[in-house]
DNA sequence: CTAACTGCAAAGGTTTTGCTTCTGG
DNA sequence: CCAGAAGCAAAACCTTTGCAGTTAG
């Protein structure tokens, strides 16, 4: 993990709309929330920015379902569902699973280091839509 | 899901090439497969195809770490390691968790349907590596 | 001061799409 | 037959990179 960064302006607003959403946005996403502030800040920069600053741990970068990464403020282990209409990640609050080697009896050799959940189903939003 | 599928050569042969390895391939390693058997198959055909075949369940789309996406043969759940060193892809046996809606206090008012567990190592061949 | 950072534009890798020709049922 | 599929090439999409000028510490 990279220890030291120069805190810029740009990382500065970057970190701070991201702090401010619970929907864990896409790099394109942040582009548009950081460009309000930051008129002439580049695609690339803010891409170069979210590497570095996930690195730092400041940040968490997502592997989640669909092809854009997406970012996270929240660095702490967690989990999260995705909405399957809309596509919508939220977090859910609960037990992080502890003793997950367990529940396995054949892990080919590997040594277990981490683990992802993601749970799926429909937000509220889209079983109301769907109510109509 | 779509119900009813020409079966082409085309078409066969990927579920053949795919049902032959245990490897979870991306579109490109398939693409290489089955273009051994079948030199003219365009790689947009394998895409539109991959596609498809998922569509009516006879293969399996992952989504899981890393940009590109991969295909599974096995269309019965189960979950994946991942090797954080090489980025290989294995399955693990073991039980699939149930109850797993029990483990959470607050699930935004999401209705669950379905989830996917990742774990994440190191495989047997990166671990001996690390030892020379 | 200067190593690190930015903006810009170009390139890279993956996936999708439009169109014409071909083919399975 | 002919709806749907294939091949081909171009475009779309997301991300990374090279470079010259700028800036935080």
């Amino acid at each position: 993990m990279k220890q030291i960064i120069r805190m810029t302006k740009q990382r500065e607003v970057i970190l701070e709309e991201l702090s401010k959403v619970t929907s864990h946005p896409t790099a394109d996403e942040i582009y548009e929330m950081v460009r309000k502030k930051l008129p002439r800040i580049s695609l690339g920069t803010i891409y170069r920015n979210l590497e570095i600053l996930s690195e730092c741990g400041l940040i968490r970068k997502m592997e989640i379902g669909g092809i854009q990464k997406r970012f996270d403020a929240t660095t702490e282990n967690h989990y999260h569902i995705r909405c399957m209409v809309c596509g919508r990640v939220d977090d859910v609050n609960g037990k992080v699973l502890d003793n997950i080697v367990d529940r396995f009896d054949d892990l080919n050799g590997y040594k277990v280091v981490d683990h992802r959940l993601e749970l799926m189903g429909i937000c509220p939003l889209c079983r109301s839509d769907s109510h109509s």
